[in-house]
RNA sequence: GCGGGUAUGGCGGAAUUGGCAGACGCGCCAGAUUUAGGUUCUGGUGGGAGACCGUGCAGGUUCAAGUCCUGUUACCCGCACCA
């Protein structure tokens, strides 16, 4: 029997609305359940059968959860910020607000057609003021407490953005937003102080329960290493050169130093270096260089020797060159390190370049032939000689540096800081004001929130600009702190800012006092069950986990880990096999396979068509077998109703029902589907 | 280079702790219904005429291996001159 799928659909979908079925209970005496998917962008293309499956897992569990009795929190919001809007703006000149609102209703419209059962009463939209009001707050709360800082450096930046990228934004030398290459920039950034939350962010993982890979990925993002920093002398000048070494056991075996081309040390003493001209010249080219090409030119060393000043190996007095090497980053360590031929491979591939000294100090390879980075007897190395044991070695140098005063145990990771302004419209304003005589100094929070002035141009300008800095009444205010003429930041938060702290908000979306109460907060956090991308492993969860965590160390949250266990779903690759792309052809479109075979065919192929965290290609004609399996579902309500159930019957339907609960703990919800088709073959 | 993962019919994919490989679905074949096509229903469908052979490849452990061990190849994802 077919079903007429858009009465019945149309009818429930429409029963549930009217009776609000799906709204969470802040008091309950219920067990709480709080299912999280990540909120979608509301771009103009609307939605996605990715957005589908991304939001289908949680949606089956919030489900069951119900059926089991729990008070369930599974909301749905927007987050509305961002750069495909402004673009689009650019383009028509429509407003940004007006894009943003109709792009919303149409997600909105698309949302409940496919029938998700969540909460409407608390959406949330990361660019209404009263929302961004408290992106805001936090802001200022971090400023505060010393998490945000303002510095000039090299950052990551791109060109046709015309904005400045955080590390996460720029994976692989690409932005995120265009895939242009990212070229190096030397600007004033405002930065978030993530590496102040590494540690907690790391030993948190202990925690939570991720999937093995996401937490092993994380590990690696943040990249903690121990070693230490050690002291190194210019020969004849009063003046340190601190490198970070995670080998202080090699010491022995130093035989030049490298630093960045952007060392300050360089410029410090220009004057004494006397081949400043070639120096400059390859400080120069290693500028031209975008991330990409340096990344592609991994085998070959270039460098430049500096003429008139050498270092002082601190352990034995030798005198040793220093050189300028791009392969050594200003953003790494102190930007420059002690170079160990012998036991380090990029070294060694320099020393041969260079023609330098390679000195074996640990025995059991050939440094004829490379660096031997393995384990085996200290020798040439004084009071290290002898030794057998990395751990060892290194437990002495680290003593024997302290005792002298010049070097300590230290860590360091590759997260770096989280540059955070956007040269932008569309975004949160910085609620900072720059002020001649005070410096920088925060907006009060009682004039919170800071509005996003309107503007007629949503163009950034030339010079790298915000387009708020050609609103004079926006950008020229009073300093808050001595009542003279400042002026405001002109530049935006990032798209990361809003959905940092989202899933706090659904608590309690309304709240004017606060960004949520507290006791809501205590009876609904942590989101027990987050599903999303891989996507965003290395940028939303780690930005979310660090604004939980502050917020936990002012006791504004009652846990530190925001999310108990986190899913990932595969991607939905198109026909071919390739990833769907509107350039490909190969998109497909979720309402057109709503419209023919209706919204439960469509959510039961998405979860039936393979692993749930595995890429899967969308195939057209397979949706007919799950439109069978319903329409067989459908005409077989009699049989199932009225007649007596057979022992035989019985026992399978109790082994579907088992089979299913529990699959659907563990995503595999296409076996679970596999098992329900297999009882109603029984029938 | 580092880290993670994958490899099973024509296709998507199933197979707790090692225990009848290929569940379920698509496709395909045959039949029924239909004026015909489509839909729907029923049966069949890894390869081979067969004994048998079959989970990327080569070994090994075991009464028993898709699953465990050693080696190897291909592909995918993430990071990457991180000191």
């Amino acid at each position: 029997m077919r079903y007429n799928f858009n009465e019945i659909e149309g009818k429930w979908q429409k029963k549930w609305e009217d009776a609000g079925i799906f709204h969470a209970q802040d008091q309950s005496d219920k067990k709480k359940f709080y299912g999280l998917i990540e909120f979608p962008y509301p771009s103009g293309a609307g939605m996605h059968v990715g957005h589908i499956k991304a939001y289908s897992s949680v949606e089956v569990v919030s489900r069951k959860r119900r059926m089991q009795g729990y008070n369930v929190l599974f909301p749905i919001g927007f987050d509305a910020f961002g750069l495909p809007t402004e673009n689009y703006a650019i383009k028509t000149g429509m407003h940004p607000r007006k894009i943003t609102d109709i792009n919303i209703k149409k997600f909105t419209e698309q949302l409940k057609r496919v029938g998700f059962s969540f909460d409407w009463d608390r959406v949330v939209d990361t660019t209404d003021h009263d929302y961004y009001k408290w992106t805001q707050w936090i802001f200022l709360k971090m400023y505060e407490h010393g998490l945000v800082f303002r510095d000039r450096t090299l950052v990551n930046y791109c060109p046709s953005c015309k904005v400045v990228l955080s590390n996460e934004d720029s994976q692989g030398g690409k932005c995120d937003v265009c895939h242009s290459d990212v070229i190096q920039k030397s600007k004033d950034v405002w930065y978030l102080r993530i590496t102040a939350y590494a540690d907690k962010l790391l030993e948190g993982l202990a925690d939570v329960d991720y999937p093995a890979n996401v937490k092993q990925q994380q590990v690696n993002w943040i990249g903690k290493s121990t070693g230490a920093f050690v002291d190194f002398t210019l020969d004849g000048i009063d003046e340190k050169l601190e490198i970070y070494t995670t080998r202080p056991d090699t010491l022995f075996g130093v035989t030049f130093m490298v630093m960045a081309p952007e060392h300050p040390l360089i410029d410090k003493y220009a004057d004494r270096i006397t081949n400043m001209d070639a120096v400059e010249a390859y400080r120069a080219e290693c500028a031209k260089k975008t991330e990409f090409e340096r990344t592609q030119l991994i085998k070959e060393k270039t460098g430049v020797k500096l003429e008139g000043v050498c270092a002082v190996n601190p352990v034995n007095g030798k005198k040793i060159p220093i050189y300028l090497a791009d392969y050594v980053m200003m953003g790494y360590g102190t930007g420059a390190i002690m170079a160990v031929p012998a036991h380090d491979q990029r070294d060694y591939d320099f020393a041969k370049e260079f023609g330098i000294d390679i000195i074996e100090v640990i025995k059991g390879g050939d440094i004829e032939k490379e660096a031997y980075t393995g384990d085996g007897e200290m020798v040439n190395s004084g009071f290290l000689n002898g030794y057998t044991n990395k751990k060892d070695s290194i437990e002495r140098t680290i003593k024997e540096l302290e005792k002298m005063g010049i070097g300590k145990a230290g860590v360091q990771y590759k997260m770096k800081d989280w540059a955070f302004n956007r040269q932008r419209y569309w975004g949160e304003p910085i609620p900072i004001i720059h002020c001649p005589s005070c410096g920088t100094v925060p907006v009060p929070y009682e004039e919170l929130p800071l509005l996003l002035p309107d503007v007629d141009n949503f163009e950034p300008g030339e010079d790298g600009e915000s387009p708020l800095a050609k609103i004079p009444s926006f950008v020229n205010c009073t300093c808050p702190k001595c009542g003279g003429a400042a002026k405001r930041e002109t530049d935006t938060m990032p798209q990361w800012a809003g959905s940092s702290w989202y899933f706090l908000r659904y608590v309690d979306p309304k709240n004017t006092e606060a960004f949520a109460d507290k006791a809501k907060l205590d009876y609904w956090m942590p989101v027990d069950w987050y599903n999303g991308g891989m996507e965003h492993v290395t940028r939303h969860v780690i930005y979310s986990r660090f604004w939980h965590h502050f917020l936990y160390d002012l006791g504004l949250v009652g846990c530190p880990e925001p999310y108990k266990k986190r899913t990932i779903q595969g991607l939905i690759l198109g026909e071919d096999g390739e990833k769907m792309s509107k350039s490909r052809g190969n998109v497909v479109d979720p309402l057109t396979i709503v419209q023919d075979f209706g919204a439960d065919t469509l959510r039961t192929y998405i979860m039936f068509m393979g692993d749930y965290a595995a890429a899967c290609p969308w195939n057209d004609s397979s949706v007919k077998g799950c439109k069978r399996f319903l329409d067989r579902v459908a005409g077989m309500t009699d049989l199932v109703c009225d007649d007596p159930a057979t022992e035989k019957l019985e026992s399978a339907l109790h082994k579907t029902i088992k089979k299913v609960s529990e699959d659907i703990e563990e995503t595999k919800f296409n076996t679970a589907i596999a098992a329900m088709m297999g009882f109603i073959n029984e029938v």
